[in-house]
DNA sequence: TGCTATATATCGGTGTTCTGAATATCGTCG
DNA sequence: CGACGATATTCAGAACACCGATATATAGCA
């Protein structure tokens, strides 16, 4: 999973948003350091659908637009929390080697 | 950076090593989860050492079978302490909204 | 001789993301 | 009224990393 995709269902942990919404999620959540594309994200959306981790939880017209929203699903929230457990337990391992290298080799 | 590119990092944080050293050496980093494939690798060290995060570090004979050292450079080392810090950020904030919609959520 | 392990290398195809443009509606400013 | 910015979505094309298959060669073992 890339970080656009992960960032897309985090964002999705705290309730349904439509597209525009979670541009601006993505960016909070990643402290400013992702700047999600359209493009990206309706792409992401499409396969999330398909692969039934997040779905379309109706449309609305606010002020004439219209929004699409989407739900993070049971599926959806259990693939985060393992992509989440995983990508912790790499960090971790990083992070001890990192020390380990700069013990041996100084600065 | 993608997965396969991280642990190939972190594996040369512990020294040189060769193509087929390095094969193995990720294998057990991820604890056997990411099974890297030669196409990936020698496609990664390609790419590692033209931006500078690797470099070749000589070759030897061994039985007569041809090796190829790589070592990792103050710049590949800082990038991969830099990603690793990004994403262990990204991961503990993940967790921590999950926890929440574990909880019944509503923000 | 054939099989396995070691070791390096290339290539085409695939999936995800990025780039960039196009479409549409509403409110506001001049 | 008409231009413009903000909101909201769609899509085509390209870039890039990864995967799988394939190829080469040496050494050891049955």
């Amino acid at each position: 999973m890339r970080e656009p995709t992960f960032l897309v269902l985090a964002a999705l942990l705290e309730g349904p948003k439509h597209g525009y919404a979670l541009l601006s999620a993505v960016n909070d959540l990643s402290d400013g350091r992702v700047n999600l594309q359209v493009g990206t994200l309706y792409g992401a959306l499409d396969r999330l659908s398909r692969s039934g981790w997040v779905m379309e939880s109706g449309t609305e017209i606010v002020d004439g637009r219209h929004r699409r929203y989407f739900t993070l699903t049971d599926t959806g929230a259990r693939a985060l929390a393992e992509e989440t457990a995983r990508v912790t337990a790499r960090a971790n391992k990083a992070a001890a080697l990192l020390a380990q290298h700069r013990k041996g080799f100084a600065l």
